[in-house]
Order: structure tokens, then C-alpha cells, then sequence
DNA sequence: GTCACTGCAAAATCTTTGCACCCAT
DNA sequence: ATGGGTGCAAAGATTTTGCAGTGAC
């Protein structure tokens, strides 16, 4: 079974109708490691299926993600990116308000921020593309 | 002396040129201590200016965080928001996914964060206002 | 067969830009 | 006086929505 088909299986299981559409998009997303905004999704989705509208694309990553199987994000600007779910290697992304590169954050680093958030305010904090802006190290060596 | 007077000064020794309009727009953000989006500041400050326009609130606060007087950051939904910065109490954000309610993080929480992210990856990270997304206790409860 | 999903087109929303004039320095 | 800042208008970019037809279940 391709990786394509085991997503559109576990879409389904939740309630979900698999469309073309939908089944396309979800391995676009899914065969691309880096992050995509709904233009780039929408792209190379277009190239298995001709038909497919813009629109769609917002719509579908709307469910994806109520889905919780994709997540959606920014990286300090337009337009929103979008990116799967791995609940077995959560990461975040530390973004460089200088040069905007991205750099990963440590699982442990991560952990910590949402226990001790937890412990504090009882909140939940999601640990899959959790963000944090700043300085990188070269950025800081330039001044 | 004036809370916007003393926030002129500082921008103009900064280098920055101190226009009626930047005037009254940095006294606008430092006045609401809640956080508004260009629209808001727009609507606010034209009471004091009418002839200010939208497209000069936003060149404004561009200079303004590019002089590190404002924050500008999103609640994970457009529009862009800003706030004044202040660095004797720097603090963060929690924003719920649910209802979209926004908590304050605790100041040790974050200079823990900035910490761990500097030891291990000498990343400085911004500790004004740092946001972070999950689910709040209402929530968690309601499920 | 039903109802959710899609394509299309249009609009809504948010933000940026070119240009001529103005004003802080 | 000069160069940066502003208003205006227009465009650009991103995202949402109404509606009629289609296809997953």
C-alpha cells in the first residue's frame, strides 16, 4: 500500500470524504519534506490533476487540518505555509527575523516548553511546527 | 515631559525623522495597551490626524519595529498585529486554537526558552511577545 | 439518492507601490 | 535646500464565498 493510499485511508476513518482532490493534495503535501504555501500545493497538484481550482486547495487544507493531519503556519509573513503532521517526530522552527532563515528546534527543547507551560497555565501547547522568532548565530556575529 | 514626547525623542535619536503622523501613531500603539492591527491604528489615530492615510500606518510601523519601538506578530490568522515593546517586561503570548482566547506566558517560562534555544543552538530568541499555539483548559475540558 | 465537495467567478481582505508634493532636519 | 515622508490612487497578493452541477458514500 502506497503512502498516498494509507493517508486517504486514515482521512476516511475520521469522517472524511476522499475526493480525487483531496487524495492528490494530501500526497503533495505529504511527498514534499519542506513547507508549502496553498500556491506551491496548488502548482504541483495541478500537474496529476489539470482541473483542479485554487479554492480548492484552501478548502481542502482547511479540512486537512481540522484533520489533524496537516498543520498550518507562518513564517513571520504571507502566505500561510502548510506542512504534515508527524505526531512522532514533532519539530518547531526557529526563524531568523534577519536573514528569515530556518533553523529546527531540539524535540527536547520543545518538550520542555510544553510541560513547563502546561505545569504553569495549564495549557496545551502544540509541539508540531511550534515557531520562535529571533537571531540566528550569523545574523548576531554581523554587529 | 509626555509619555509621546519621550517616545519621539527616542525614535529621533535613533535617526529617524519625527513626523506628525509618526507622532501620533507611536502615541496611539503606546496608548491602547492591547494589540492592534493597522486597521485599528488607522480608525484611532485618524481622530487626532484626519488626513492620515492607511498606506502611511503601515510604512510608519515598519519603521518602528525597524527601530525596536513596536512588535509586529499574528495570531495565527491575518491581520498582522502590533504592540508597543517593552524591554523591562517582555512577555508572550498563548493563543488557543479552539476559541481563539489569548493567555499570557510567564516571563521565567520564557527567559527559559531563550535560554535552552542559546545553549543549544546559540539562536537568540525574540522574548517580545513570543507566541505560542495550543489549546486552552476550557478547552482540553470540553472534550 | 443524498449531501458533501468542486469549479468557476467574483468579491473581500490585507498590504504594497509609483508618483508628485510637502516638510523635518 | 534636500532628501526623506506623505497622500492618493492603483495594483498586487492572499483568502473567502455564492452558486450550480457533480460524484463519494
Amino acid at each position: 500500500m502506497s503512502c498516498g493510499e494509507r493517508l486517504a485511508i486514515e482521512l476516511r476513518s475520521k469522517g472524511y470524504r476522499v475526493t480525487p482532490q483531496r487524495a492528490v493534495i494530501l500526497e503533495t503535501i505529504a511527498h514534499k519534506n519542506g513547507h508549502l504555501c496553498a500556491q506551491d500545493i496548488y502548482i504541483d497538484a495541478r500537474r496529476k490533476l489539470p482541473g483542479l481550482n485554487l479554492a480548492t486547495v484552501y478548502r481542502t487544507v482547511e479540512v486537512l487540518h481540522e484533520a489533524e493531519m496537516v498543520d498550518l503556519f507562518n513564517d513571520g509573513s504571507n502566505p500561510a505555509l502548510f506542512a504534515m503532521r508527524d505526531p512522532h517526530h514533532p519539530h518547531g522552527h526557529l526563524v531568523c527575523r534577519q536573514c528569515h532563515a530556518v533553523f529546527d528546534i531540539d524535540p527536547s527543547v520543545i518538550a520542555h516548553v510544553v510541560q513547563s507551560v502546561a505545569l504553569e497555565k495549564n495549557f496545551y501547547v502544540d509541539p508540531n511546527h511550534l515557531t520562535l522568532f529571533g537571531i540566528c548565530a550569523a545574523c548576531q556575529d554581523d554587529e
